[in-house]
DNA sequence: AAGTAATCTACTAAGCCGATAGGGTAATAG
DNA sequence: CTATTACCCTATCGGCTTAGTAGATTACTT
């Protein structure tokens, strides 16, 4: 299950990507109309300007807001900054690889197997949603 | 991510499988070849056989192994006694649907509506592999 | 220059859960 | 009866999640 950090990064990314021009949201409005702690938000949306999404504005009118087009915006990648890894398994994973220390061989794995396939498909519903695909 | 207990699950259930005759197999001999504590797969083995998955043997001679046809056991059903919800939110959940406290509309919550989607695809590959799929 | 509005940073903490260990009980085979 | 094995209960330890609190920093306005 998803942790709660990504599914209100996703809600907050969403309600800047509704907003009609581009200007600055406060913490405080998004934490409201979604029902999130503010406190909590605000990390997330540290997160999220940290890593390339958002841009912020200090002081007064100040806020974040979305720095490319939602268009632009692979939910695959807002996934793996919020929640991590898209496999279910480490030794399944493409940019999280790990080796399991307690499989012998992993091609003969059968939860190895059944996860890789598991994620294409993940992989392909993240990829294939921007969003702008989501929040419209 | 998946658990530990979901992967050894599976891996366990994929030793029985493997196993020639279905004569039982001892906890033991599973943790060693697969190298999981062997307490922790007690448990795993306890869950599986209160699920109807395994039969259990005491005494001398006993162990466990598979009630049904491993063509049989669908992996969304081990999957949800193993790992619980194959959705990754409450709100886009078929088997373990819960409200969220923080949304107003789920119908316009992109949130759910792309883990609604990501849901449909994992069902389908959960469902159709049998345990005999991912065994040989 | 002062005041104010907002983000940024750091520290702390309760609570839950995953993973494991220990020890005792019950059933079964020989 | 004894050895063997599954079954059951309890406790622990660490780490993650989800926050709360306090203050520093930046930028805009007047």
């Amino acid at each position: 299950m998803l942790s709660k950090k990504t599914k209100y990064g996703i809600k907050a990314l969403t309600f800047l990507a509704r907003q009609k021009d581009n200007t600055p949201v406060q913490i405080a409005e998004i934490a409201k109309n979604e029902h999130i702690s503010i406190k909590f938000l605000e990390s997330i949306l540290l997160l999220l300007r940290n890593s390339g999404f958002l841009g912020a504005k200090k002081g007064k009118g100040g806020g974040y807001y979305l720095i490319k087009d939602p268009k632009d915006i692979s939910m695959a990648k807002v996934y793996r900054i919020l929640e991590g890894p898209i496999a279910l398994l480490p030794c399944a994973s493409h940019n999280f690889y790990e080796k399991c220390d307690d499989c012998d061989d992993e091609s003969t794995c059968a939860a190895r197997r059944l996860m890789a396939e598991v994620r294409d498909n993940t992989l392909k519903v993240l990829e294939s949603n921007s969003l702008a695909d989501i929040a419209f």
